[in-house]
DNA sequence: GCTTTGTGCCAC
DNA sequence: AAACGTGGCACAAAGC
């Protein structure tokens, strides 16, 4: 059953539970059947407290609905605030994004009908207001091009909360009818049961991403601190560099016989030193400096790596995002092309190691952390169905697997060659080994072999699950038309060259990276499900609930999740997020024997995983 | 003064 | 100046 939701303006009549109280109307619910069909029953418009009222309710029955809505973060954050959690829903936004593209709807109604409202939504962090895109007029070019709107107007925008372009948020957005189409797109599609798993974990995705911003990443604030004062001396002054750093500063200055105006901070000064001292290096990157024999070195590389932790994760880091021993980011569902997440805020996704020693267990909890081992070649063997492939990773390291095969002799060897074979990767050793890999497993590396010529041509490619790759853009146009006629430029064919070889590589990397993003969804989707049906904590979290006394995801990226567990279900959580993971395989390749092993630790401190 | 671009490093 | 995919982010310099 779908519980459909949409916003009510301020005058509607209220009919539902709790009339009384909260503010004015929020939404009116409807109820939906399977198949979208509106049934008999009125729509039902309620207030905040009468919604809450409403989904605990329905929660608590034996088959909780899907809660149907237009975008996850403008409706769930309150729900999380009032202490309710939902088990699914329907992410229209996120959804729509999806079909509208997908090569399995490709001639459904949705995918082929003139934007609407629904293709300008783009997402809205927690907490913030909901942000409709500039759609361009339909004579224009790249109609979905939503990004046509100056990224910087959209964030002004955004930051003021005022929808850019006048447009209400929802302006003639109707969920209703828009399930309905979507439901359409899905039957009607080339593989309904893979759009509609895809669906279904893109929307578990959203709600397990708003549950963890909530929820928060546990932060020990007082251990960061020793950490920064350990590696780069107190806190500084405003405006001072931190002693470390200072003494490092002065030794580089040393080592290049340069004065004491001189800024390590600035590139060109600091190079141009270099060149007088005679270093030899181009650059001030870290690889072609640990190349270069000279007394500089060593303490550049050393201000360079304390100087990243400094400004990245120091002190002000600290302090913008940390607070109540949480740090809370905004999880983008959806935000890499690939279906990957991204995050803004605070560069969660980017956490140095470093630093992972402030991620504590609140007392009498414990931090489960599990990543997949080797999670993309093994999608890659799900998905060429490599039964050789997938064999090799029957033992658990898929790396020792391939060299057991005889295909190559080392593990380094299989590894590289391997990412090479996903990346596109054509010199070195991954050039070297990749004829063998390509004998020994010839459906696998035929299959990225395909998506990469694919890629090449200009055209798209498909996820497992149907998402579809965008078309490359008119710069990429631009160079292959560049190439043709007498008049071109002499470097015009290897511009069209080189730019049709990287669209290459994008689309090859994309099918493993993308369905590597669906095995990913699903796996955080059963996680917390299964989470949520563990016995409660007897003694609470420092967190909000409603995961103060149960066992819940606070992180999450790409292969690799952080559940927040009572000490006492540790070994109940463990085994839930590995069957968690056995499920997902299933989910998505069904009988085919490729298998998904976690490495699954339980710490104290997330830098004592792995 | 502001915004944009270039550089470089972190994560998977 | 990286080879080889996807990102976020901070800072200095350049551009307006």
């Amino acid at each position: 059953m779908h519980l459909v939701l949409a916003a009510q303006p301020a005058d509607a009549a209220v009919t539902g539970p709790d009339p009384g109280s909260g503010s004015g109307p929020v939404c009116a619910v409807r109820v939906l059947d399977e198949r979208a069909r509106q049934g008999p029953t009125p729509a039902e418009v309620v207030t905040r407290d009468g919604l809450a009222t409403l989904v605990h309710e329905a929660e608590s029955s034996t088959s909780p609905p899907r809660w149907t809505w237009d975008d996850t973060n403008r409706w769930y954050p309150a729900l999380l605030t009032a202490g309710e959690r939902v088990e699914r829903c329907r992410d229209l936004r996120l959804a729509h994004r999806i079909l509208r593209v997908s090569s399995l709807a490709a001639t459904s109604d949705l995918a082929t009908s003139s934007p609407s409202g629904w293709d300008a939504l783009e997402h809205s962090p927690v907490g913030g207001a909901a942000v409709v895109g500039v759609l361009r007029a339909p004579q224009e070019e790249s109609l979905f091009d939503l990004a046509a709107a100056p990224r910087a107007e959209r964030e002004r925008a955004r930051e003021k909360g005022v929808p850019p372009s006048g447009a209400g948020a929802d302006a003639g957005l109707d969920p209703v009818a828009e399930l309905a189409v979507q439901e359409a797109a899905v039957t009607g599609s080339t593989a309904p049961g893979r759009l509609r798993l895809l669906l279904a974990a893109e929307s578990a995705g959203a709600l397990a991403a708003a549950e963890m911003h909530h929820a928060g990443l546990p932060w020990r604030t007082d251990v960061h601190d020793a950490v920064l004062t350990e590696t780069l001396g107190p806190r500084p002054a405003p405006g001072r560099r931190p002693e470390r750093l200072e003494a490092l500063a002065v030794r580089i200055r040393a080592a290049l016989d340069a004065p004491d105006s001189l800024n390590p901070d600035s590139h060109p000064d600091l190079l141009r030193a270099m060149e007088y001292a005679g270093v030899g290096a181009r650059s001030l990157r870290k690889w072609e400096l640990e190349r270069i024999d000279h007394p500089v070195v060593e303490p550049l590389l050393e201000y360079k790596s304390l100087y990243r932790l400094y400004t990245a994760n120091g002190w002000s880091w600290l302090d913008q995002w940390v607070r109540d021993g949480r740090f809370r980011t905004d999880y983008v569902v959806g935000g890499v092309v690939t279906g990957r997440w991204s995050a803004s805020g605070g560069g969660a996704l980017q956490l140095p190691r470093g630093v992972r020693r402030a991620v504590q267990a609140d007392p009498g909890w414990v931090l489960v952390v599990a990543d997949a081992a080797q999670l993309e070649p093994r999608v890659l063997a799900g998905l060429a169905a490599d039964e050789t492939m997938a064999a090799a990773g029957a033992g658990g390291d898929m790396y020792a697997g391939i060299v057991a095969t005889g295909a190559v002799e080392t593990r380094e060897h299989a590894k590289v060659g391997m990412l090479g074979a996903m990346y596109g990767g054509t010199t070195g050793v991954s050039g070297q080994v990749l004829p063998r890999l390509s004998r020994a497993f010839p459906r696998a590396m035929g299959l990225v072999e395909d998506a990469a010529r694919t890629g090449e041509r200009g055209g798209s490619v498909t996820t497992w699950l149907g998402r579809t790759s965008p078309p490359p853009g008119q710069a990429w146009d631009a160079a292959q038309s560049g190439a043709l006629g007498d008049g071109a430029p002499a470097d015009a064919a290897s511009l069209a060259r080189s730019s049709a070889r990287a669209w290459g590589r994008f689309t090859r990397n994309f099918v493993v990276q993308g369905t590597a993003a669906e095995w990913a969804l699903c796996w955080i989707a059963a996680i917390r499900r299964r989470l949520w049906r563990l016995p409660t904590a007897a003694q609470p979290n420092h967190g909000p609930a409603p995961f103060a006394d149960r066992a819940h995801l606070v992180f999450f990226v790409h292969d690799e999740v952080v559940v927040h567990a009572p000490a006492a279900l540790a070994e109940d959580v463990a085994r839930e997020v590995r069957e968690a993971a056995e499920e997902a395989g299933r989910l998505l390749f069904g009988d085919f024997p490729v298998s998904f092993p976690l490495t699954v630790a339980t710490v104290d401190s997330y830098a004592d995983a792995k």
